[in-house]
DNA sequence: TCAAAAGTGTTGTCCGTACACCCATGA
DNA sequence: TCATGGGTGTACGGACAACACTTTTGA
């Protein structure tokens, strides 16, 4: 990180959303060099001239998680002075919601400076480089309050899901308990879903029913 | 401008809102230089190394408005690659509330390279340098949305004033009409005015009561 | 036949909305 | 005395919250 003090830099980084094991969890790198190394961070880099920011976050992620057609979102920009030791660095931070099951992860040691890459629960972080804490609690904070509003929870499941998959999600992301009638009966008001003529067959008692999404009422793919 | 196309910069533009004449008004400056010579541009400038991006805001609303403790908030990062004409300029955009009574328009315009400054109504606004129809579009946006969640009204009223008043504050800002029995049961319910012992003794026939707003339920200074 | 999750309705409360008239004052 | 804006209450409907039992299946 050569570079004087006499510029301002700026970066992308991307807080990136799964529910796996039932727990919200990010995506973290744990850093190799100095500052902060051994610490972990949250995804992120420098963004080319030719590309605008949210292709930036959508490199970045493809880079990273080796998805594409992601969900992003821009979150808020942090430009603290301090928040990066001995440069200026102001970073634009997204969010983007992945289906777990998609991913295989894929990063270069040698390139990117990384030595791991891992999940963790957003309520049970470890000790985290720069000011990542705080575009993490940005991060999840928004996430929550986009839920009632779009079509968001549903970016976090497969295709087909189940009603109790989906208030899974919901319950989750809020780290809350909801009422299953009043969940469903809402969910089914909303008219974004489509009831499919498939039940899972997992390792439950009784088959449920699977729904999809309709995004613009378009009908789901069977 | 002299620069070359390797880096990155990064400024924060700020649309300052405020409510005058009954509408709702940014004010805008007039460019005297290329590019978009002569179109109207809202007030920007870049960060200095020391100070945060709040503190960027808050330094360039000085400059033109003479006004401190102003009411900021950060709304969104602009950063297509083609916004900004020969260079990669990425903008941090805030908005602004002020109270149209308090403000000395300040500006230089050999320092500042502006032409003129004055009031525009966001519902006629004219021919706009870069993206800033755009911003100024998020702004509005971000402004509305913010209306019912906090204190937001407030900042564009005087210290004192009647329900009759905020209301207007609340139309315009919407671009609406309420009903005048609603909107103060539901203003009173929710505990954030004082009620206070005078009237307003304006041009209007009976005086209105004036209130204050409690922040933190704090009493108003009377 | 049992365990485990799926599925299903009703009721009360609260909030938002619609709606019209009298009051106080200055000219 | 009149014109102007200030000030007030009620009734309806929709949304949300609380709440418990039956059904279906696999083991």
């Amino acid at each position: 990180m050569q570079r004087e003090t006499k510029t301002h830099e700026i970066t992308v980084d991307v807080v990136i959303f799964t529910i796996k094991k039932g727990k919200l969890q990010v995506l973290l790198v744990q850093r190799s060099k100095e500052p902060f190394i051994n610490k972990w961070a949250i995804p992120g880099g420098f963004i080319r001239l030719s590309e605008n920011l949210d292709e930036a976050a959508k490199r970045l992620l493809y880079e990273k998680s080796n998805l594409k057609d992601v969900y992003l979102e821009q979150i808020y920009t942090f430009g603290d002075p301090l928040r990066y030791p001995n440069s200026r660095v102001i970073t634009v931070a997204y969010f983007a919601l992945i289906r777990s099951e998609n991913l295989v992860l894929k990063f270069d040691k040698s390139t990117d400076n990384i030595k791991d890459v891992s999940w963790h629960s957003v309520y049970d972080l470890p000790s985290l480089a720069f000011d990542h804490q705080t575009i993490i609690e940005y991060a999840a904070q928004k996430l929550r309050a986009d839920l009632d509003h779009s079509s968001t929870a549903f970016q976090l499941l497969p295709q087909k899901f189940t009603l109790t998959e989906l208030q899974n999600a919901y319950e989750i992301i809020l780290n809350t308990t909801m009422d299953k009638r009043n969940f469903r009966k809402k969910m089914l008001s909303l008219d974004i879903l489509t009831e499919l003529d498939e039940y899972s067959k997992t390792q439950s008692k009784r088959p449920a029913r699977l729904y999809c999404f309709n995004e613009q009422s378009s009908i789901c793919k069977s």
